[in-house]
DNA sequence: GCCAACGTTGGC
DNA sequence: GCCAACGTTGGC
């Protein structure tokens, strides 16, 4: 299985790349978006990359990197009443939604703008880079995640 | 905080 | 199946 990369959204007042530094790793529950899930639950593997992008930020952009540590399984949240992610019409005998687990890579010296991946070529395609994208967790190609990353190291 | 863009829901 | 209303996302 050749390795996959992805970005993955997050307002600051969530989670961040600090916390996760800290963590180490930590499950990526509360997903409740069919397309996002999707790929959670079949396309996502151990060891593929991930961008970490802060969302709603100041500035909003990718602050470093991770990796898929534990593969879609199901979010145990969303039957889980008085849960914040609670969703009561799903049952715990057909799970709909679906996390991963992610474990840290990198932080970023400093956040690497939205600004910056629209204006830097070889981006243009990025999902994250089209205006009105609202996709919590998207692929990225192997160029494209090298490319942020090396943005990234430089900074 | 504003608001445009998007995804989902539900009446018909 | 259409589409208006609604709630959410996320840049600014």
């Amino acid at each position: 299985m050749a390795k996959r990369y992805w970005l993955m959204k997050c307002e600051p007042s969530a989670y961040t790349i600090e916390d996760l530094e800290r963590d180490g790793r930590t499950s990526w529950e509360g997903v409740r978006n069919y397309q996002a899930r999707n790929f959670m639950r079949d396309d996502m593997h151990v060891g593929d990359g991930v961008l970490f992008y802060a969302s709603n930020a100041d500035p909003s952009g990718v602050t470093g990197t991770a990796q898929i540590v534990r593969a879609g399984y199901p979010d145990h949240t969303a039957w889980s009443k008085g849960h914040k992610y609670f969703d009561h019409a799903k049952g715990e005998d057909s799970p709909v939604w679906y996390m991963v687990d992610i474990g840290f890579g990198q932080r970023f010296g400093a956040t690497v703008p939205l600004e910056t991946l629209k204006a830097t070529p070889g981006l243009e395609a990025m999902a994250v880079t089209q205006k009105g994208s609202r996709l919590s967790v998207q692929p990225v190609t192997k160029s494209e995640f090298q490319l942020v990353v090396r943005l990234g190291r430089s900074r």
